[in-house]
RNA sequence: GGGCAUAUAACUCAGCGGUAGAGUGCUACCUUCACACGGUAGAAGUCACAGGUUCGAUCCCUGUUAUGCCCA
């Protein structure tokens, strides 16, 4: 074995050959039981970032663990379409190229993004790889496969059949810069600087006017009302008159609604029902005209007069302008407002009326809400159900049409001649209402979570009753993050139950999200990216993985840093290490089976590894994965590294064959623990110190072993420990040295009232460094010596006459730190209601406690007394 | 405006109704035969603030403040 872990070598060799071997292959024929999971796949258009890394990395340890617990895993991998996203950037690069897709055409641009899709879709395939990440690719999918994409026009076809999805105008967020409608999930506001303009506005057959306070004038030269609060005194006269737009010189009528609030501006507000949601709502119930003074291309329409063809900004401008000349703008004020951005484009939106396709999502959202209010879907962190609740019972229909060309094409024919909608499975060859064969498809698209939202059946085959399907549905857990919680967990859990009848999946695990060591949010634009590529590079996967999972505290974000990268890569040297010597001192002959002999420390080892086993499993059964890593970190750094193996170093050295393989065991338990987390590193020195010393009808890849619960060594009922004693022994020697300037490498005699050195010499004279340790009856304060109490005992150490350092300060300190813990307790234990009210073991313990803290206190005592 | 979350050592974070923990960093020391990506010892906290419940609160409840996120 060579000096450090070779990490880049292992991680590509590990993965092919578990790949390879179908270690990852779910088998629905086998006797297991199946275990399934599913997460929402990655963007085509994304390079693997580091929130990728840990919610690939949190399912795999479950995948990883479930495996060696026997259950058939299924974990189907897959890449999303990513509509918008995808189809922005190949068309920059048409852009860049000077040409775009309407040159092109729609079959030859179609095929410019599947090649780009291929390939891109290939480099994250080979991210995941390097990630370690356990998925079965021979299931692989990619949300416009055939199969995925019969899934969709099933669901699209039965849904408008039952009067689901339906067609027609609605006020929708328009994005110009993609030209398309966007859903209401797609929308980002930002605040912005801007200003609040006042209008004054003349009132008809009077010489009154009344102001109004807008953030958009350009949008006036639609207005069909003004608005105010129907009790605000200070307009109450004035509801029903009508003001004469300056400008456009329209005559529109004074309304009230509740919508308005008296607070803000004048308490008076303009109505342009056709580019704003609120005023579009108002505008139907107060039945005003809809003028679209804006267009789809952001410009304004001919409905604008004078303005037509004027950026909607540039109009802005040129409306401010001519109302200040006409004497009709009154003052600006700064104002901040929220601007709804789209998410992909970053362009302003504009809300506009466009006749798009929706779905109806009520009843699917009534029915989401209950499986999680019955406790058949669990959330972790639970308190995610709360914005579970807040969402699915404010639940406003889907637009799900996309004016692109990427993207799940809608199965709508429009006839011709008598103007009927022909949806259909397949292509029709004439209008079931006409016969007529004048038919043209609509020609957008399905919002990509469309069929993002189908994904935990359609993977499995649905609507075809596949064997994946009967044996891997419901999924097991969803792992996901929980900003996509009405993405993808609403949308899946919704059409799982509309169109499977079924929930997609018991349990979702919501990962925390990646931060950069500041708790900053990680961004291109603020240069705090960590790229895991490259941490896979410096540290190895192994150590990236690490540090994930033991930050990993369910609803806590991660704040990731190098030092934390640095502390993971060291425990993945630390183990090598051990590993490394265990291998060097154990002959080839020694193997897993060899008669075993067990000593103390061997116990002590065997115990802890009892626990430490028993509190993974149930870390990682409630997705404690910060726990889990936790307690492997200190069983494998502390007690085996720093304990057990100093103890039985002398056993590791020259000791027999049935000592030696024991560590072995334990070496190999471990391994088997720690796999799940660190999996090349646990492979690679499984290869090198275990796989040949394995029965024969063991797997040979630790990737295919079994959880080591049920080994023989984690089955025992070991003594009480004297192990810890030993520890304390041992550090209040060294701590004695230490205190009192002894060169810890100078060998000095050692005194001890407890019986147990005898059993411990050895390892307290090497670790110790010490000339000899002798058990004594009494041990008197004398000036040779430096005096320490240990739990049931009293430890010296010579420091010689030349010392001046016999200044007890460590017995004083301590003297005194005992005195107050034992005046706390006793005035506990004074307290009637304590002793009256306290449960019973509390009360023992603090009995206990008391009487060990005197008896302590008392051997101190012993020693100062002059 | 509504909701959720967070506040614990210098930093990043665990934790728990019964004397406060880890990793990193810091100080001092150790080139000890697996490991300096190592070892030993040490210093370091009014557990945000104010109330309440309790025999007992860092933990449970209420309020306040600060921060982050989501929704409108």
């Amino acid at each position: 074995m060579d000096k450090a872990y070779q990490f880049q070598t292992a991680q590509t060799k590990w993965y092919e050959l578990w790949e390879k071997t179908g270690v990852f292959e779910g088998c629905p024929s086998s006797k297991k039981k199946p275990f399934s999971m599913s997460l929402p796949p990655p963007n085509i258009t994304g390079n693997l970032h580091m929130g990728h890394a840990l919610c690939y990395t949190l399912p795999d340890v479950i995948a990883r663990s479930k495996r060696a617990q026997g259950f058939d895993v299924c974990w189907v991998p897959g890449v999303d379409h990513a509509g918008i996203a995808t189809q922005i950037i190949v068309e920059r690069q048409l852009k860049e190229e000077g040409t775009d897709r309407h040159q092109l055409g729609r079959e030859a641009f179609l095929k410019r993004i599947w090649d780009w899709k291929d390939k891109n879709q290939n480099d994250i395939e080979n991210q995941l790889r390097r990630l370690g990440v356990s998925v079965d690719w021979s299931r692989k999918r990619f949300t416009m496969d055939d199969s995925l994409n019969a899934s969709v026009r099933k669901v699209f076809v039965e849904a408008f059949q039952q009067g689901r999805i339906y067609r027609g105008p609605r006020m929708i967020q328009w994005d110009p810069i993609s030209q398309t409608a966007l859903s209401d999930l797609e929308v980002k506001h930002s605040e912005r600087q801007g200003k609040l303009w006042y209008l004054r506005y003349p009132i008809e057959g009077s010489s009154e006017s009344i102001v109004v306070a807008t953030t958009r004038p350009e949008t006036m030269l639609g207005d069909t009302a003004v608005a105010v609060h129907p009790e605000d005194e200070r307009y109450q006269s004035l509801v029903g008159r009508q003001i004469r737009q300056p400008l456009t010189g329209r005559l529109i009528p004074i309304v009230a609604d509740a919508f308005v609030d008296p607070a803000f501006g004048t308490g008076c507000v303009k109505v342009t029902p056709a580019h704003d949601p609120n005023d579009h709502a108002a505008g139907l119930r107060l039945h005003l005209d809809s003028i679209m003074v804006i267009g789809f291309d952001a410009k304004m329409t001919e409905a604008a007069g004078p303005y037509q063809g004027l950026d909607r900004f540039a109009c802005r401008k040129k409306i401010i302008e001519d109302l200040d000349e006409a004497g009709c703008l009154v003052k600006i004020e700064d104002h901040t407002s929220q601007v709804a951005i789209s998410e992909r484009s970053g362009a302003v939106l504009e809300p506009l009326v466009s006749e798009q396709w929706f779905m109806k999502m009520n009843e699917g959202a009534q029915k989401a809400l209950e499986v999680v209010r019955q406790g058949k879907i669990k959330f972790t962190p639970n308190h995610h159900v709360a914005v579970w609740e807040h969402w699915l019972t404010n639940i406003q229909d889907w637009c799900i049409s996309r004016q692109l060309v990427w993207g799940h094409r809608i199965p709508a024919w429009y006839c011709q001649d008598c103007g009927h909608i022909n949806v259909a499975l397949e292509v029709p060859t004439a209008c079931s209402q006409c016969s007529s064969r004048k038919l043209i498809q609509d020609p957008d698209t399905l919002d990509t979570w469309f069929s993002s939202a189908l994904w935990p059946f359609s993977i499995l085959g649905w609507p075809e009753t596949t064997s994946d399907l009967k044996h891997y549905y419901p999924n097991d857990v969803m792992c996901t993050s929980y900003d996509i919680i009405f993405f993808w967990v609403a949308r899946m859990v919704m059409s799982g139950l509309t169109w499977t009848g079924d929930i997609p999946f018991k349990e979702v695990y919501f990962n925390s999200l990646v931060r950069d060591q500041s708790g900053q949010k990680m961004s291109k634009s603020k240069g705090n990216v960590i790229d895991p590529l490259e941490v896979m590079d410096e540290y190895g996967t192994d150590a990236l993985r690490f540090t994930l999972i033991s930050m990993s505290a369910p609803g806590t974000d991660i704040a990731l840093s190098k030092s934390k990268l640095e502390a993971s890569r060291n425990f993945c040297t630390k183990l090598w290490n051990a590993a490394r010597f265990v291998h060097m001192n154990v002959d080839q002959s020694i193997i897993l089976s060899s008669p075993l002999v067990l000593g103390e420390a061997d116990h002590w080892m065997a115990s802890r590894l009892q626990e430490v086993s028993i509190k993974v499993s149930e870390a990682l059964a409630h997705y404690r994965f910060h726990d889990a890593a936790d307690q492997l970190y200190h069983l494998i750094y502390d007690d085996f590294c720093g304990t057990y193996i100093e103890l039985v170093k002398v056993q590791l050295l020259q000791g027999s064959n049935g000592q030696k393989a024991v560590i072995l065991n334990y070496l190999d338990i471990i391994l088997r623990l720690l796999h799940p987390m660190v999996p090349f590193l646990t492979e690679e020195i499984h290869a090198c110190v275990i796989k040949d010393r394995l029965a024969s009808e063991e797997p040979k890849l630790l990737a295919q072993r079994s959880w080591p619960s049920e080994h023989p060594l984690l089955q025992g009922v070991y003594p009480t420990s004297r192990v810890p004693d030993f520890q304390e022994i041992l550090s209040t020697l060294l701590r004695l040295k230490a205190e009192h300037g002894i060169d810890p490498g100078k060998r000095v005699k050692a005194y001890a009232t407890v019986a147990l050195v005898k059993d411990f010499e050895e390892p307290i004279k090497s670790l110790g460094k010490l000339e000899s340790i002798t058990f004594q009856n009494q041990i008197e304060p004398s000036n040779e010596c430096a005096i320490a109490v240990v739990g049931h005992g009293k430890i010296a150490i010579e420091i010689g006459q030349a010392s001046s350092l016999k200044n007890p300060a460590l017995l004083i300190k301590e003297h005194d730190k005992l005195g107050k813990e034992i005046e706390v307790l006793s005035g506990r234990l004074g307290n009637e209601n304590f002793v009256a009210k306290a449960p019973a073991e509390a009360l023992a313990k603090a009995r206990q406690d008391l009487k060990d803290k005197k008896s302590r206190l008392e051997q101190i005592k012993d020693l100062l007394r002059p």
